[in-house]
RNA sequence: AGCGGGGUGGGGAAGUCAGGUUAUCCCGCGGGGCUCAUAACCCCGAGGUCGGUGGUUCAAAUCCACCCCCCGCUACCA
């Protein structure tokens, strides 16, 4: 019996672990910015946000390194696929600590963890005898001397006759079609005409789960609709059974003393969803010993599988299926999927040079604008998002420096320049400043409700219209005008700026960082009441704390931006 | 071709599932205020027949039907 995910609620379980999953990124390129926005950064400002919360978080993700394209790629560059996957991860890893994405264990699907969890799994869901073997035909480059998937075959379009397109679809015409229907298919490697070939295939039984999978669809009530009702009519067209075995060296071999074995390997999308087992495994090993039941945690934990719309299919019929064929591991209780980015409302595209890598834009940008920017932009939804550097340099400009930042920065430099830095003892509370604190309340509970929905945009939101409602509070006050230099107002302005502070750590975190410097609040107070989720609306700065000297937390880069415009301007 | 998502004042978005007083927010525009703050902040105003047509209802951006337009996806692309 396999355990269905979905009932747990992340309030539900609050000693058990959380485990929060980014979808794998394959190991043969640099990450951009459209894997940050769909996928690494959502699941990295919501691990942290659990982390505020005093749960045990576990972020868990690494590179997917297997398959026909790193084998090529390695070919091309004249070393192991070892080595190729080897260099990805360290970048990867470079990259992503770069941004502020700390996951608890960044490691690898070529791993021996992941290698033996993988021939275990296919062996026991092959003596449930969800396996069975077909022949298949497809092409095979005789220069090459190897199979090609279909994307290494082009070729003319049967139906529209446009040239170039690759063997399983026109661009043209929109059609999808099989793969040996192309005319004139060339290899995309050397560029001579492949023929078919028939090989023994493994296949798993994907049709067999076509009514647990909709049972699982309709009873996970965390499941984002659009997206449970996309899959579902997947369901009634009728699931194909999954071939996944591909005649290949690189990856993991299939555990069989038999013939037809020989030679080939595991489909990268086969060994690449139990990654995110083996790395917990792994993870759990590291850190606490071989004894650990690690089958048992993760079946009592809360699980959120983060991915971008386009492996929809892969995470939302294949990983579960193959969950409920092996049952003893648990399904996810989430699914958070996103939509693409595109750039200046295109597609990005490596091969026209029209994408943005992470590393290019953090060698210009500071990390925390990135992370705001696409916080705010980015909804909890399949619709793409679009990267636009007039609109990036406005809600920089007008929203995170002139709203949020303007606000903690006058209270700052007030308190520091009229209290020398001393948070002053407040008067009796007024009718305004009770509102204000009302108002600082309620959008605190709206902002958990938010991030417990994972809409981290609405969250982001929510917390600029109290910003907004901050700046008018410490206007209406005009603490400048009074003999007491309005002694409440700063106050619970300071206190303000600390709720401010806990709400956007998740978002912004080296900023926040650099402001709880400011604040005087000591990194090992960080952990305590005064850093957490469940003192956030307190009025926890006391009358007599002493604050640093403010600086500057965000500074215009108006000319970056203008630059990145110019190079960013239409192209075609 | 099929399926999914979308079309809301000049630009970008929220609201639509659970229909209801002057349709919300950011930018831009016009006017005013403040001076603590990175020409930042606060207030007031102009501007929308909520893609089209028809229907249900006392009442529709919101529900139903049909149509138009845009975008995305379609399993061996990881």
């Amino acid at each position: 019996m396999f355990l269905l995910g979905g009932e747990s609620k992340v309030d539900g379980n609050r000693n058990g672990y959380v485990i929060v999953t980014a979808a794998l990124p394959y190991a043969n390129g640099e990450i951009h910015l459209g894997h940050v926005t769909s996928t690494y950064l959502p699941a990295d400002i919501f691990s942290r946000y659990l982390k505020l919360k005093g749960r045990k978080v576990l972020y868990i993700s690494g590179t997917d390194d297997h398959g026909t394209p790193i084998l090529i790629q390695a070919e091309k560059e004249g070393i192991p696929p070892e080595e190729l996957v080897r260099k990805w991860l360290s970048r990867d890893i470079e990259d992503f600590s770069k941004l502020g994405i700390e996951f608890s264990i960044f490691y690898k699907t070529h791993s021996p963890e992941n290698i033996e969890l993988t021939q275990r799994f296919f062996e026991n869901i092959y003596k449930k005898g969800f396996i069975f073997k077909q022949e298949i035909e497809q092409w095979y480059c005789g220069n090459c001397k190897r199979f090609l998937p279909d994307r290494y075959v082009v070729g003319t379009c049967p139906f529209c006759g446009a040239e170039n397109q690759y063997s399983d679809g026109c661009e043209v015409c929109g059609r999808a079609f099989p793969s040996y229907m192309i005319k004139e298919p060339k290899c995309i490697v050397c560029g001579s005409t492949p023929f078919l070939k028939e090989s023994i295939h493994y296949f798993f039984k994907l049709s067999s789960f076509s009514d647990q999978l909709r049972g699982w669809l309709v009873s996970n009530s965390n499941l984002q609709p659009e997206v449970r009702n996309y899959v579902l009519k997947w369901i009634e067209d009728g699931l194909k059974d999954w071939d996944i075995t591909r005649d290949i060296s690189w990856g993991v071999p299939i555990p069989l003393n038999e013939k037809d074995a020989e030679g080939k390997v595991l489909y990268g999308w086969f060994d690449n969803h139990l990654g995110y087992i083996a790395f917990t495994y792994k993870y759990f090993r590291d850190h606490m010993g071989e004894e650990v039941d690690t089958r048992k945690i993760w079946n009592s934990s809360v699980i959120y599988h983060f991915i971008g719309k386009d492996i929809v299919y892969h995470h939302y019929l294949f990983l579960p299926a193959m969950r409920m064929a092996e049952g003893s591991f648990k399904l996810p209780d989430y699914l958070p999927t996103r939509g693409h980015l595109l750039l200046q409302n295109e597609k990005f595209s490596k091969s026209k040079g029209w994408y943005i890598s992470l590393r290019n834009f953090l060698e210009i940008f500071p990390p925390d604008y990135l992370r705001f920017y696409l916080a705010l932009t980015t909804p909890y939804s399949q619709k793409d998002v679009n990267f636009d550097w007039d609109d990036f340099q406005l809600k920089l400009n007008n929203e995170l420096i002139a709203n949020i930042g303007n606000f903690i920065h006058r209270v700052l430099t007030f308190t520091y320049s009229y209290f020398e830095g001393i948070v002053p003892e407040p008067s009796e509370m007024e009718e305004l400043d009770l509102k204000f604190v009302d108002d600082l309340k309620q959008a605190v509970r709206d902002v958990g409700e938010l991030m417990d929905e994972i809409k981290l945009d609405k969250a982001l939101k929510r917390i600029l219209d109290f910003s907004t409602s901050c700046n008018r509070y410490f206007q209406s006050s005009e603490p400048w005008g009074k003999r007491d230099k309005g002694k409440t107002c700063i106050y619970l302005s300071i206190n303000a700026v600390r709720t401010l502070s806990i709400l956007l750590w998740p978002f912004i975190p080296f900023t926040i960082e650099k402001l709880w410097n400011t604040l005087n609040i000591p990194k090992s107070f960080r952990n305590s009441s005064l850093i957490s989720w469940s003192s956030v609306s307190e009025l926890k700065i006391k009358p007599g704390h002493k604050i640093n000297k403010p600086s500057v937390l965000f500074k215009r880069m108006d000319k970056e931006i203008m630059e990145q415009k110019e190079k960013f301007k239409k192209k075609h």
